[in-house]
DNA sequence: ATAGCAAATGTCGCAAATGTCATATATTGC
DNA sequence: GCAATATATGACATTTGCGACATTTGCTAT
């Protein structure tokens, strides 16, 4: 039961410290959309909608649900300069993948949801900011952390930050600096 | 397992998150319309009829199981291109997106779940020869159709065939000719 | 403060639905 | 064919929905 997609009212009521029946009254209210099993009705809760209600109440997020938060995405068309990354943020804990072209970048961000991604800013065939403003006019992706780690001029590290980037950092760097900045950005 | 037109009760126990013995006697009840095998009476549910069961009592649909048979993806850098490829197919009835650069093409891929992809193999950035055979590499994309349109030489289309394509096309192409096609590998 | 009121939440009991477990049998994969 | 995994089934345990009613909470006028 542990790592399943949807919840029952008597979980939901263990996670808010709350009634069976208070659960009940929510979905039959609609402020918590949830749906019902054919038999007499019993309520099913999809996490996704349970966390959304949450959010939408102020109201605290289980550690079990929360999303990965130590999850962290590398792109970078350099290799060895995403397994640089990689091994220094790999050592101080987190859950750290790579990708190396956009495709990869793209499919990786939908399937893993890291908390954090770091963004080289000169791909080929991928430009950074243009990327940075399509991320950020999506909701889905509000809560994404985008670091941004480039050669580029301070210029462009600027623009970034104006297009919505968390954190910019100039190449070449300090691994504490790095670490420093992915640390404060996750907590 | 992958793309069987059946489902056991287990899978089904698992997609909608219930217990196994509660979905035997969903079938039981008659609530949800499945058939037995020979041997001792294993159940099987027809695919369609478990969709339907789902809709009848406004259950969620799982992403693999939702049919998305007339959706497309056109990926293509050279935007002129790509919008040419999307009104011919769009006014066949199609539903499709088009995507740009990889980054993009890669998030669509898993946000749509689209039943047939059109890819450019010469892409910057992106070697979609590579491409395919990552894409081949993974059981999610089995149903995948991977039309490869491209103004490569044969050799290269061929190589594309070998590595999983569905079928290819070389540029330029005829506006019927590519509509045939994409109407082969959808039916 | 306090009383009073309305809305939200909690409690209780019962019936129905769902889950658990052990075991025998099917089915699957090799 | 054989081993590993899945499935059906009965008996029993637990959870859930729901009505009716009690209690708490938030708010306002006094």
């Amino acid at each position: 039961m542990s790592k399943s997609k949807s919840l029952t009212t008597g979980e939901i009521a263990d996670y808010c410290d709350v009634n069976l029946r208070t659960v009940i009254r929510w979905i039959d209210k609609g402020s918590l959309c949830g749906y019902k099993l054919p038999g007499r009705g019993n309520n099913r809760v999809r996490v996704e909608d349970f966390l959304a209600f949450l959010k939408e109440n102020g109201m605290p997020i289980p550690e079990e649900l929360a999303p990965k938060t130590r999850n962290i995405l590398i792109v970078d068309d350099d290799k060895d300069m995403a397994n640089a990354i990689k091994r220094v943020v790999k050592n101080a804990g987190f859950e750290v993948d790579t990708a190396t072209n956009g495709f990869i970048a793209g499919s990786k961000l939908l399937q893993q949801k890291p908390a954090l991604m770091t963004l080289d800013l000169s791909m080929p065939g991928l430009n950074g900011l243009e990327l940075l403003k399509h991320l950020r006019g999506q909701a889905e992706f509000d809560d994404l952390k985008i670091f941004v780690i480039s050669g580029l001029s301070q210029d462009k590290l600027d623009e970034a930050l104006s297009l919505g980037a968390s954190a910019i950092l100039s190449k070449p760097f300090d691994n504490s600096e790095l670490l420093q900045i992915v640390n404060t950005l996750i907590d």
